[in-house]
DNA sequence: ATACTGATGGCCT
DNA sequence: GGCCATCAGTATA
């Protein structure tokens, strides 16, 4: 078996912002049973705390938001609109609340389980979306607060296959009120399981 | 292509 | 009671 090379919690343990664009291109893995669920990934949110009004812990600390304040490479998974369950990562310096919405991944392993969880759909609709992915790799609040830096149900690694070269780009957050104006937002330009939402003040980052 | 809408329920003021 | 870090469907062009 290769080594995984987890994605250690210090690498979540700087600036949100800085965090969020460094998870591009990595892979998320889901574990149930024997069966491992990979996706590559495209899209990314950052949010942060007492200056993002369109965070969570904007006012700070609630039982909800609670696991943003805690251990940096913990999940924060939170339900919404009454049907989705959305994952980000914590990632902030010590001390901050802060966390990266992973919005969309790129399929790599597990296809038939992704199809199963997500059923009536093309392959390319099975993970472009926060509420989405979640469904493809059967993540609810149960993992609210795993520890995403060990081997475990879920936590993320380095690619175990080369890189294809990719434009990174940066944008508005999708669905936000408030804090319309940070450009905080990441994602695999041209990939196709970018989520379709549009972001604006569209420009190149790397 | 864009625009809107109903579903659905927990969280926060 | 209002508000969502959404999605799938429908309508209109």
């Amino acid at each position: 078996m290769i080594p995984s090379r987890i994605i250690p919690a210090e690498f979540y343990a700087r600036d949100t912002v800085k965090v969020a664009p460094g998870l591009l291109g990595k892979w998320l893995v889901r574990v149930i049973g024997n069966k491992k669920l990979i996706g590559r990934i495209v899209e990314v949110e950052a949010y942060r705390g007492r200056d993002d009004p369109a965070s969570h812990a904007f006012r700070g600390p609630t039982p909800r938001n609670a696991p943003m304040y805690r251990e940096r490479g913990r999940a924060y998974v939170y339900f919404t609109y009454g049907n989705h369950y959305c994952l980000n990562i914590i990632a902030q310096k010590p001390g901050k609340p802060g966390a990266v919405l992973l919005r969309a991944i790129e399929p790599v392993k597990g296809l038939k389980s992704m199809r199963r969880f997500r059923p009536n759909v093309s392959d390319t609709e099975l993970t472009n979306g926060p509420g989405k992915l979640t469904k493809a790799l059967a993540i609810d609040k149960s993992l609210n607060e795993q520890d995403m830096t060990v081997e475990g149900p879920l936590f993320v690694t380095e690619p175990q296959t080369p890189e294809t070269t990719c434009e990174v780009w940066r944008s508005t957050r999708i669905g936000v009120r408030e804090g319309a104006d940070k450009r905080w937002r990441f994602y695999v330009k041209g990939n196709p399981y970018v989520s379709k939402g549009r972001g604006l003040m569209e420009t190149k980052l790397r």
